[in-house]
DNA sequence: CGAGGGATTGAAGAATGTCAATTCGTGTGG
DNA sequence: CCACACGAATTGACATTCTTCAATCCCTCG
């Protein structure tokens, strides 16, 4: 079997590898640590951890969340292969939120001290770093549009129109796919009870948007889907 | 009258410049731009605009706002003295946003190519630039957090303290002070109706935890005020 | 086979939004 | 200089969405 590289990665192309060089990417592969698979609940790290890696999901999906002082969850993202875990720990050097594999998932670390350095010399890497960190916060300022002013069935297109298209980009179907998260999780996530999100997701079945069978779910007009969601903005 | 540089701004130590040498600010100093000051109302970049500078603003105060294709405007922040905007846009070398002016306020614009390349040779620069982003990460999911599981009462409780503490940060008085944006944009960002917005403020000023006048906001009871805003976190 | 968690569905309740009227302050034009 | 108009803010009454509580079903796993 082909020992696990970033040069033989399937994903590098939505990673941290875009707009490398191969010799580039030579150094950036020497620096990431692969260990074992994350097993479904496991987490990757704690809020309060030490800050020391970020972490590019390889295969599998993670949800981040945050824990308030009242002992309330808030799930903050969802990652997909060939995103990244960990950026808002940079700057007080403690993860300041958990992360968890929704199923069995590979992670590549990438030691923050050694990817910084490294940035030094690779102006693209560091470019890169920023793009992603711009993206994300992008993305927030989306997610924050949608929970302030849209209702509980704009927010669940929305949602899944997001998970599709990033599916798609994965090479995967696009119309077609598997939640690997519960329904708790969409509506901590979306800020909905799970009965609304149960709810919802027959609506929208009724108005033949989609097909529900538990955990799959199948686009059957994702021209209404997109137009209910309102177009989010995608990284 | 002393020419404004970095080296002589009073709030550097809040800004891009935090820890840097003396040598580095002077090199940080010579790209920034100081145009003429920005009028109320008056917007810095809209969404559409090509990615050239990013902003820090050194007096006055911006709220950044983002327009769906429905026309929905949401308020995605406020920046004060020392705060970095446009970080949004590195990716896609747009801005998605926009950003206006809330009172007369004076900005340094920072060409990020420039900076970009300055940093490659200033390790400290390049980490604070991911710092700033790092921070806004965190922030916006705190925020996250806020507008999916908190009361109106909360909501509140937390914008003002949180303003609060970076008024405090800036040398200004933490226990009163000015809110520069409207009734209508504090509601925006929160996620509630103006009248909401009315409500909750003339609830707290009953419960005497503040005391408002128009614009103005007096902490009475900042310790009750911080327990029902769950104590945020900030930058 | 039984237990337990996840998901769905129904009914009732609460929080916030919407609509409408009023006040207040400010700036503009006669 | 005053009157008027306009927008911002406040307050009340009502409507709506979503949550909460509860019961049931279903699947998985021990």
């Amino acid at each position: 079997m082909q020992e696990i590289k970033c040069q033989n990665c399937r994903i590098s192309k939505l990673c941290l590898p875009v707009m490398l060089a191969d010799s580039e990417i030579e150094h950036l592969d020497s620096i990431v640590q692969r260990g074992k698979p994350l097993n479904t609940d496991e987490n990757l790290f704690r809020s309060g951890d030490k800050f020391e890696n970020i972490y590019a999901v390889r295969s599998g999906s993670l949800k981040s969340y945050t824990i308030s002082e009242d002992g309330i969850e808030q799930v903050t993202g969802f990652y997909l292969p060939g995103e990244i875990i960990g950026l808002d720990a940079i700057s007080s050097q403690v993860h300041p939120s958990y992360a968890k594999a929704l199923e069995t998932s590979m992670i590549c670390a990438l030691p923050f001290e050694s990817l910084e350095s490294l940035a030094t010399g690779i102006p693209s890497l560091q470019r890169q770093l920023l793009n992603v960190m711009s993206n994300e916060i992008r993305d927030d300022q989306e997610l924050m549009l949608l929970l302030n002013k849209k209702t509980s069935e704009e927010r669940m297109a929305a949602f899944l129109v997001n998970l599709s298209i990033r599916f798609g980009q994965r090479g995967l179907s696009s119309r077609v796919f598997r939640l690997t998260m519960s329904r708790r999780d969409i509506g901590n996530y979306l800020g909905l009870a799970v009965e609304t999100v149960s709810r919802v997701l027959t609506k929208l079945q009724k108005q033949e948007y989609i097909l529900v069978d538990d955990k799959e779910i199948t686009f059957t007009n994702p021209e209404k889907l997109s137009e209910l969601a309102g177009v989010m903005c995608y990284s």
